[in-house]
DNA sequence: CACCTGGCTTTTGTCGGCCGAAGTCAGATG
DNA sequence: CATCTGACTTCGGCCGACAAAAGCCAGGTG
């Protein structure tokens, strides 16, 4: 849970801003930050759930709409735009004696949320309900997962130890990595 | 990036589900979602562009207020709203010749959205945006932050390799671990 | 003690997410 | 060829998120 730890107590860390990053309010240009970006796709409740199901094997639009409780005009809205920001793929399939119909699997770039969504599961199973709730295990060893920060070279990264900086269009590895 | 790979391809994998959540239209209660939970307290882009600046350093209201482009009114409610869900703290402080006022830190429950922040963070930038921005990395070693999933075993885990179970209000562990 | 300043609160209006219900449409079935 | 069904689309309507602008208040300054 807490990170590695030979440094302060985390109690006041902060992420260090370096470079022409360090003045903050030297740098208000629009669309440097990513997770603004992120939220652009994913900002919306419905979009998170529909990926939940597909993340839990759920892949036609009836499926959908039932388990996350949407309503079927959001559920093809959502679907469609899902698709266009890549998140999704169509796939056509057969069931015997009826039409071709198509599904919905995840795209790679929803596969790369995979960390996300187990960040957000863990946080939320975190917060005191009194009921319980679904959680996810290691299926090899039955331990709990839960999302960790680690750099390139594999070390463990606390708050502490991080620091932001600014790139300039660095080809993005990551992005057509299909 | 791609997790361990000794299984098969992840192509197609999806979260495996078992015990009573194998058939998942048995399973509707209510709440059961930790995602739904997380998202109850995280949903708005508000939360979340406050919560950069605070991780990036910003502590008063006013940095706060124009360093997030948000309108004052939206600020005062959204950091109100962060404390009583205890992602910030208030803070009193007091400049020379000024009046007592507070800031907002980190709380224990914000600090642990510390890897939901990398996540999103790093699957922002991996979109394919023309424009540079800001990334993390870590200070000792200078290597690119990212999530991983892992188990309580230390375990890198894939998606192929997760399986959903059901939990009946177990002691959380997390939320009073401050 | 009148004034200023920073930290909010209130008001008004717009926009988008979401629901519910009704409509559309293509292709298999009888 | 009429019908049915599943996958959407369209049409109000509600509600919460947010912006802009004005008002409020406590405490320090002249």
């Amino acid at each position: 849970m807490t990170q590695a730890t030979e440094h302060a107590p985390d109690d006041d860390a902060v992420i260090t801003r370096s470079g022409a990053f360090a003045d903050r309010d030297a740098w208000t240009a629009q669309g440097w930050c990513s997770i603004e970006r992120a939220l652009e796709v994913m900002g919306t409740r419905s979009t998170m759930i529909l990926l939940r199901e597909v993340y839990y094997g759920a892949n036609r639009y009836e499926d959908l709409a039932r388990r996350t409780g949407l309503s079927e005009a959001v559920t093809a809205a959502r679907l469609k735009q899902m698709v266009a920001d890549g998140l999704l793929t169509r796939r056509p399939y057969r069931e015997p004696g009826a039409r071709t119909r198509s599904e919905y699997v995840l795209a790679p770039r929803g596969r790369q949320l995979f960390p996300l969504v187990v960040a957000l599961m863990e946080w939320g199973g975190s917060l005191d309900g009194p009921r319980g709730g679904v959680e996810l295990a290691h299926a090899d060893c039955g331990g709990r997962l839960g999302a960790a920060v680690r750099c390139e070279q594999g070390h463990d990264v606390s708050l502490a130890e991080t620091e932001a900086r600014i790139v300039r269009r660095e080809p993005h590895r990551g992005a057509a990595k299909e």
